[in-house]
DNA sequence: TCACCTATCTATAAGTT
DNA sequence: TAACTTATAGATAGGTG
C-alpha cells in the first residue's frame, strides 16, 4: 500500500514510525470491527505502543474482562495470584490443558478438522486410522455376528 | 474489497459467513503482525469465532498472559477468580469426569481395547473408523507432497 | 466444501501544504 | 507536527472448477 514497497521490520525513523501507527492502529481497529459485525464474532484486542500508551477494542457488548475470562476458560490459563487457591489452580490448569489436547486428538481421529494438517501428517493419520480398522475387522470374525 | 461493495452488517448466508471470516481473520492476523514489528508495538488479539472456535495473536515474544497482566495492571482491572474452594472442587470433578470420558473414547478409536464390544458396536466403529481413512484420503489428494 | 483467480475496493507510504 | 492528497500496494467478494 502506498507509493513504495516496504518491508515488514521495525521502522528505524521515530516520526515515520509514530505516523505508520496511528494509520495503521486506525485501519487495524476498523478491520477488527468489521470482521466482529460481519461474521459475529467477539473480539478483544489490545495494543501497547512503543511509547507504552494503551489502546484497545472488544465486541459490544462484551467488555474486554469478559474477553479475558472467556479466554481463560478456553485455555485454562489465568494470571498469577497469590494467594491460598494457587495450588488448585495449578492442578485444574494441567486437567483443562489435558481435557484441551484430547479434544483435539478426538477430532483429529474422528477427521473434524485436518484442514491444518501438512502432507505427512495425513499420511501418518492415514496409518493409524487404517491399522485400527484392521485391528476391528479381526476382532469381528472373532465374535458371533447377531441373528 | 473484492467485486462488489460490502455493507458492515452481519452476513445472514452461513456459507458466506464462514468464508469471509477465515480470509478477513488472516488477513487481520496479517495486519496485526506488521503493525507490531513495524511501530514496535506490543498487541494482543482474541478471536472467538460465532461457532466458539478460538484464535489468538501476540507479539513475541510475550504471551498472551503478559499482555493481559499488562492490560489489567495499567487498567487496574481484574478478571473476576472463582470465589469460594467448593466451586473449584466442583469443576475440578466435572474436569476430570470429562478427560476420563474423553481418553476411554480415545482408546476406542485408537483400538486400545475393544475386547468387550458386541458386533455390532464393532460394525459401527468400523463404519466410522473407514469413514476418517476416506476423509484423509481425499484430503492428501488436494495437499502437495513434500520434496 | 475447498483452493485458486481476478476485478474491484481499500489502506496507506510518500508527497504536499 | 498535523492535515490533506494521490499513486500504488494490498485485501478480498464473488466467481470458477
Amino acid at each position: 500500500m502506498g507509493r513504495g514497497k516496504l518491508t515488514i521490520r521495525r521502522i528505524e525513523n521515530q516520526t515515520t514510525r509514530q505516523v505508520t501507527f496511528s494509520k495503521r492502529r486506525a485501519g487495524l481497529l476498523k478491520k477488527t470491527h468489521e470482521l466482529s459485525v460481519l461474521c459475529d464474532a467477539q473480539i478483544g484486542l489490545i495494543i501497547f505502543s512503543s511509547t507504552g500508551k494503551l489502546c484497545q477494542y472488544c465486541t459490544h457488548p462484551l467488555s474486554m474482562e469478559q474477553i479475558i475470562e472467556r479466554y481463560q476458560k478456553l485455555t485454562g490459563t489465568r494470571i498469577p495470584q497469590h494467594d491460598s487457591r494457587e495450588e488448585l489452580y495449578k492442578e485444574m490448569t494441567i486437567l483443562k490443558k489435558e481435557t484441551h489436547h484430547l479434544q483435539l486428538s478426538m477430532q483429529r481421529y474422528a477427521c473434524e478438522d485436518i484442514s491444518s494438517l501438512t502432507y505427512q501428517d495425513l499420511d501418518h493419520l492415514e496409518q493409524q486410522l487404517q491399522h485400527s480398522v484392521n485391528k476391528v475387522r479381526d476382532r469381528k470374525k472373532l465374535t458371533k455376528h447377531p441373528i
